[in-house]
DNA sequence: ATTGGACAGTTATAGAGGAAGTGTCAATAC
DNA sequence: GTATTGACACTTCCTCTATAACTGTCCAAT
């Protein structure tokens, strides 16, 4: 019984974000009105309330989950192509590019003027998304390629992640050529030595 | 006589422009006075107006002249490095970000919500100043060291603006750090061959 | 547990009036 | 001739007002 209880209250939850989502991608979340909100889903004020203690929290929930499916996409990236690097590093790199030119909520931040108010929780959180996307991308390519020397993964992955987040903000291509052209790079940087011959360019 | 007036002309050109800057560094572009800024100078409002046809054209000089110096600054960085290309790219790019750190038009600019007008002209502009800055840094490069891979050499040089840029937006660490990681990134990319070995990532 | 209504406190909205700023012109002074 | 001054239409910004709407909380009712 008490299972039932629970998920119950995560399809109400979901269901809740699912709204949120649609309201916020549409007008912006300085426009979402919990009381809209809540009749959208069918249940009162106070239900909602009782789910997320306040707006802000919903803002917080709607970026977490939005996080993690894309962090969850990035992942499915990967695995695509466990056995090779370059094409692993693009996919993860294509999908996530694709998504934040598709995805209606990070267009919403993204052309927001900064009046928007879903910035706020972006600036503020993002550097917490910098350090998880990171993180997770770091201890992957640990695991799959034992091989990388740790100081060439640890820029590789820098690289990558502060990369696709420039081309996010200034692509210069399609974003299938920018995820060749990042994985062309963080793959160069991750399988350096950092011994590399500087004759060549003395002459 | 020709040459004495436009001497003229220039020198009251540039203290307009610093006292441009001086007044949107302290309160913002949107809260600059044309009025305030002929005041400043001891101009009347018609003679700066002969000199720029309009406040846009105010913030457009301030920001190319803006662009300018620190350009400068990137290249005497490099120059002071002729013979190391670690050090040079260091240089630049720890030049970069305590310029973007320390100077109060940057910050005015970065920390600014949207509203203030003179990031409107950054966000058109950027493009155009990111793609004069990667050119200028690559035929810096193809010039100094031309040993390296031309194709390379475009990665490099590509990331080593996209990673500053990151850098100044997102910044981890001290100035002197990020630069030498962003360095350190550089180098691995200028110095690869693109042809790297893969098979003990496979193992 | 969920609901509806009611609550104080805050914040958006709209309108009206005045103030100030932009960009341009012609007359004037040096 | 060039810089200054004052004036101009037009637009944008402020300020103040009143009103509406929203948030977050409490409580009685179901």
């Amino acid at each position: 019984m008490a299972r039932f209880r629970e998920t119950v209250r995560t399809l109400l939850r979901e269901r809740l974000l699912d709204a949120a989502y649609e309201a916020v991608a549409e007008r912006g979340f300085d426009k979402l009105r919990m009381a809209h909100l809540a009749g959208a889903v069918g249940v009162s004020r106070q239900t909602l309330y009782s789910e997320f203690p306040s707006k802000e929290a919903v803002g917080e929930a709607l970026f977490q989950r939005e996080l993690e499916r894309c962090l969850l996409g990035i992942q499915q990236g990967l695995d695509a192509h466990r056995d090779d690097l370059r094409a692993a590093v693009e996919a993860a790199v294509g999908f996530t590019l694709t998504l934040a030119g598709r995805n209606p909520l990070v267009r919403a931040v993204l052309t927001s003027t900064g009046e928007d108010g879903l910035l706020p929780y972006l600036t503020t959180r993002s550097a917490a998304a910098f350090e998880t996307a990171t993180a997770m991308a770091d201890a992957y390519v640990a695991e799959v390629w034992p091989g990388v020397d740790p100081v060439a993964r640890e820029l590789a992955v820098d690289a990558a992640v502060r990369l696709t987040a420039s081309h996010i903000v200034q692509s210069t291509a399609s974003p299938e050529e920018s995820a060749r052209r990042v994985a062309d790079t963080v793959v160069r940087v991750a399988l350096s030595t950092g011994r590399e011959n500087l004759a060549p360019t003395i002459r």
